[in-house]
DNA sequence: TAAAAATTTTAGATTTGTCTAAAAATAAAT
DNA sequence: ATTTATTTTTAGACAAATCTAAAATTTTTA
């Protein structure tokens, strides 16, 4: 069975929804493909059919076995392709996702499985994101979220929370990447904004918005 | 401007065509794409208003200089990604074609720049054809059909006239590949069949067709 | 050069993915 | 517990790329 681009972007878009859901609404998956609701309640009726969901009508949509697994593949032709743009070819990690949107619909298995090889197996992608083997398993990454992080600890920032090109600005002018070591100095109840430092920088602060969209390990 | 994969591939198809034959019939495209005259038909009147071709109904069809440069774009991504393809991830050269085909669509101009600097601006595919540099300029190759090659002269295979399986296949039997070394040592006028020698081998035999689909360079 | 053959184009239909507008179902609020 | 608001689905239409069948044009051949 094979599948067309927009089948799998819908494919992928419901994976990444029912993270946090369970179900998914047919708006909120509207919004994340910017389309209309109409048109999302036709795809779901054919990927039904396809038998990669369940769907029943006005009580939303979750994935079956088949649908993840097609999901997983997509996710891992992805973040492979973003190591191999920023690792190879020396793309910066803020401008590899549209490429790799692309990317991420070459149908080769054989493909994949060479580029999984070429790059060493690699378990995160350049946004810190694990990248799900050939199996579908992901390492699990024991990130938090640098709301979270207790102060004067060092951390090491492993991922962000999306990939808006607002946000990778923001990073790129206040200096922060995958890798970035810094410490939380002070947490700011009244906006919840934190303060931060970064080795041979001055402290600053970023919004309670920013701070939870960057995730970071202890090292 | 931005093409969809199929008048990408109607370009590519007019180009390879037009090599020959100057200007291209409706139903010689149809063959080529596995599609019907009528269709071709369309295709031709809407890439005409797109500037890519020139088209009088019942006249045949050729490229614009737009439509060429668009075809050299294409084939460009096509032979980059073929070496890539072998040079990189340990594809067998006679099974990188098809992958290709879907690689070559994809759009960004940076990835095309990046991949050509990273394989080291390679002037020949692993097929022995040549790859149009970033300005759509390609290494002339001095190679000549096989079946023109002199006698007893020590030549080595440079490219193939086709990738069709068949051939490719039949080669894989006889243990030809790009860059095996060999000499014709007598030519059949009854058949046009031509024996040839291969180092350390017994020598065959080999179809007029099987002659004509082999170019090789002096060495 | 006129009839036959081949090629090419038109006309109308189909499929895929989308849309708008209206109807149906569910959820929220008074 | 009705009314109101929101969400979701249906109905009908559209654009892209394709097809078949028939008409138009060009080429070949007698």
């Amino acid at each position: 069975m094979s599948f067309t681009t927009t089948e799998e972007n819908y494919i992928k878009a419901i994976f990444h929804l029912q993270q946090e859901d369970g179900t998914v609404s047919t708006n909120a998956l509207a919004a994340e493909l910017h389309t209309k609701a109409a048109s999302v309640t036709d795809m779901l009726k054919k990927l039904k059919t396809k038998k990669l969901l369940n769907y029943e009508k006005y009580k939303g949509v979750r994935l079956t076995g088949e649908g993840k697994k097609l999901a997983l593949a997509i996710v891992r032709k992805h973040r492979l392709w973003e190591f191999f743009l920023v690792n190879n070819l020396q793309f910066g990690w803020d401008e590899v996702h549209e490429v790799a949107e692309e990317l991420e619909h070459i149908s080769s298995k054989k493909l994949v499985e060479k580029l999984d090889q070429f790059l060493g197996y690699p378990k995160f992608d350049p946004h810190g994101d694990p990248i799900p083997d050939s199996h579908g398993k992901m390492a699990v990454q024991q990130q938090i979220n640098l709301i979270d992080m207790p102060l004067n600890k060092m951390a090491e920032v492993s991922s962000v929370g999306s990939q808006s090109s607002e946000l990778l600005d923001l990073l790129k002018h206040k200096n922060i990447l995958i890798g970035t070591r810094l410490e939380v100095k002070k947490k700011f109840g009244f906006d919840h904004s934190i303060e931060i430092k970064i080795k041979g920088q001055q402290p600053f602060t970023i919004s309670q918005q920013l701070a939870q969209a960057l995730f970071v390990k202890l090292v």
